[in-house]
DNA sequence: TAAATTGTTATAGTAACAATAACAAATAGA
DNA sequence: TCTATTTGTTATTGTTACTATAACAATTTA
């Protein structure tokens, strides 16, 4: 699953709790609400739980529901928690011994120009809160 | 061969025509320097000068030479060419016509969000140089 | 104790990627 | 004209990554 469609994924699946924040519901009904596997949507939001955006109740009658209210969960922090990698995968030629030290200091530029825009498209999802989107497509 | 080392290769590669601009260097003289191979680094190429920035010289004593001064060559065309995907690849969740109305919503949303960032990634490359890359790196 | 649910691992099939080789087309120069 | 060389593109082969799902231990409620 790539970044994107596991942000978008997730975006659907916390929208979907949303639409009732005191009910817990189970991983089978959210995934079937958003037409992905439940095995995965339940990975999905494993991670999510331990960042504290979803609370997990386990065993009979448990499932999941939103821990804070939608305004005040934002994109960035999701999309921090499900994707290890970055947005702007930073993996410039890797640092090759045999290279040449211009080569070297080419692939410092990339990196630093990468983990820039990295910070430039955070700061831009920092800004966006699921509330905002469920406002949007509502 | 991810696109941002792609676009540091390709970097590479021009650094070091532009060491000699009036010099033809063949692709295995070019690869060798780089440290990648010498056909992979021809496909690059071969982009690069469709889209005006080396001249090629096929036959016997041929290769590649920078078609333009390095001042004038930046970031962003280098990336458009040599990358058919984006930065910030577009795939949410593919329109599912089983998809609810609202899951179209959210990937609508996030094409728009999407888009937004890869403009703002494609402005950032326009005002970056090959020149001014050599001028840090060198 | 039984039923249900999460969280994680395993599995198997498919697709993508990497690195290289191969070769037709083109060209320069003898 | 012939030969050597070089690009541009396709093919090949092995490997890695991904996808989608199943399975099941651990946990929890009643």
């Amino acid at each position: 699953m790539s970044a994107s469609t596991k942000l978008s994924t997730s975006v659907k699946a916390l929208s979907y709790l949303a639409l009732e924040p005191e009910t817990v519901k189970n991983s089978t009904e959210i995934a079937g609400s958003i037409g992905v596997n439940a095995s995965k949507l339940r990975s999905l939001l494993s991670v999510l739980a331990k960042q504290g955006i979803v609370e997990t109740i386990k065993g009979k009658d448990g499932g999941f529901r939103l821990s804070r209210k939608c305004s005040e969960i934002d994109l960035q922090e999701i999309y921090c928690g499900i994707e290890d990698r970055k947005a702007f995968h930073l993996d410039v030629h890797s640092a090759d011994s045999a290279e040449k030290n211009e080569a070297k200091k080419i692939n410092r530029f990339f990196n630093a120009l990468f983990s820039e825009i990295q910070v430039d498209i955070e700061n831009k999802m920092k800004q966006i809160t699921l509330q905002s989107i469920i406002q949007k497509t509502q």
